[in-house]
DNA sequence: CCTCAATGCCTTTCAGGCCTTGAGGT
């Protein structure tokens, strides 16, 4: 099998040092045969990585890279909802801008120098997660950052971002001024760096709900986001965004706040929860849909570079009996979505 | 037992699908 001397894992290299690590798992074989290119991973809600006894890997680990020691170990690719994907080399897609870890100057200048962009007509939180402007920002972070930066989310993102511009083009203000504004009331572009650096500083899977240590850690770590006492409504992407106070002008109508009871964090503070029904109407996946006949995904490995299949699948069934998924069968190969798609979304919007 | 929501992102796009798990309601 082909080795892989290094993975490089949301820019970071990890240089394993027992001597070369083996694929195991559904990378394309023509990707493979190119040689000893970047694999740029992207998780997905659930994905990450996993280094453990080869023996006994845990459940969904659908990719699998054995180390020569004896007994070999494997860091695992461990996706149980195979929402990960990965891909060959080591650029960002085209349509990506600067990463607002590794790029922070480049993006801001990206964000201020495009605000007549529509994508700035949108309310500031789902301008948030548009990967074009704000690179790696996702359903969490929009949250943290405009908590922090106490920015209503539905406020329209040119208004906040060009009160930025002013505030930098203000040059009545010393040097030294400045930097104590800058340190003491960070603005919002600031935020979309420090806060995510606040989470890869942290030398732990925050991300793990399997390891209870780093999963609490992880929602100790958070302010908003989830948290008892906050506020929450669907966004226009029918995403679920948290906040406190008001939700803004460009709120959608006719939705109710909701608020989160206090399960996860005692809040003696947090006022009554309002209790309504859930808002969101977003239909679940995989239970309604009985699964596709096995031909049909095996036509779909056969061609891993022809043309993309939409994931679209038309409307569901509506009374489709639910089905019981299968224990995560180890060669399980319902779909090779992993390396069939595209090679995009190489930057993890955490 | 059932429904919904979850750290995203894709396309047959503007909403539903991909997928599994766990919480919460009945």
């Amino acid at each position: 099998m082909p080795e892989c001397p290094e993975l490089h894992l949301a820019g970071r290299y990890i240089n394993e040092t027992c001597g070369g690590l083996v694929f195991e798992g559904g990378v394309q074989r023509s990707a493979v045969g190119r040689g000893p290119e970047a694999l740029v991973f992207r998780f997905g809600m659930s994905g990450s990585f996993r280094l453990c006894e080869a023996s006994s890997p845990p459940r969904h680990a659908h990719l699998r890279f054995f180390t020569r020691e004896s007994p070999p170990r494997a860091l695992c690719f461990v996706d149980p909802r195979r929402f990960g994907t990965w891909r060959l080399g080591e650029a960002w897609q085209p349509d990506r801008g600067p990463c607002v870890l590794l790029e922070y100057p480049a993006f801001r200048e990206n964000v201020l120098s495009n605000l007549e962009d529509a994508a700035f007509d949108k309310p500031v939180c789902e301008a948030l997660l548009n990967q074009k402007y704000f690179n790696g920002i996702g359903n969490y972070l929009r949250a943290e950052i405009l908590y922090r930066a106490k920015i209503p989310p539905f406020e329209k993102a040119r208004t906040v971002l060009e009160a930025l511009k002013h505030r930098e083009q203000n040059s009545s203000l010393t040097l030294s001024k400045k930097l104590k504004l800058k340190r003491d009331n960070p603005d919002l572009l600031e935020l979309c760096h420090t806060v995510p650096m606040e989470v890869v500083a942290v030398d732990k899977n925050l991300f793990d709900p399997s390891d209870s240590d780093n999963y609490a850690a992880f929602k100790n770590w958070l302010q908003c986001y989830l948290v008892p006492g906050m506020s929450s409504l669907r966004d226009r992407n029918n995403r679920t965004i948290w906040f406190q106070g008001e939700p803004g002008p460009m709120a959608p109508k006719g939705q109710k706040s909701r608020k989160k009871h206090a399960h996860l964090k005692a809040d003696p503070e947090a006022p009554t929860p309002m209790v309504t029904t859930r808002a969101s109407k977003r239909r679940s996946g995989g239970a309604e849909e009985p699964p596709k006949p096995a031909v049909k995904e095996e036509e779909e490995k056969a061609v891993p570079d022809g043309p993309r299949k939409g994931r679209a699948r038309g409307k569901k069934k509506v009374a489709a009996p639910p089905t019981l998924s299968e224990p995560d069968a180890p060669v399980r190969a319902k779909r090779n979505r992993t390396s069939a798609r595209r090679g995009r979304g190489a930057a993890p919007a955490v």
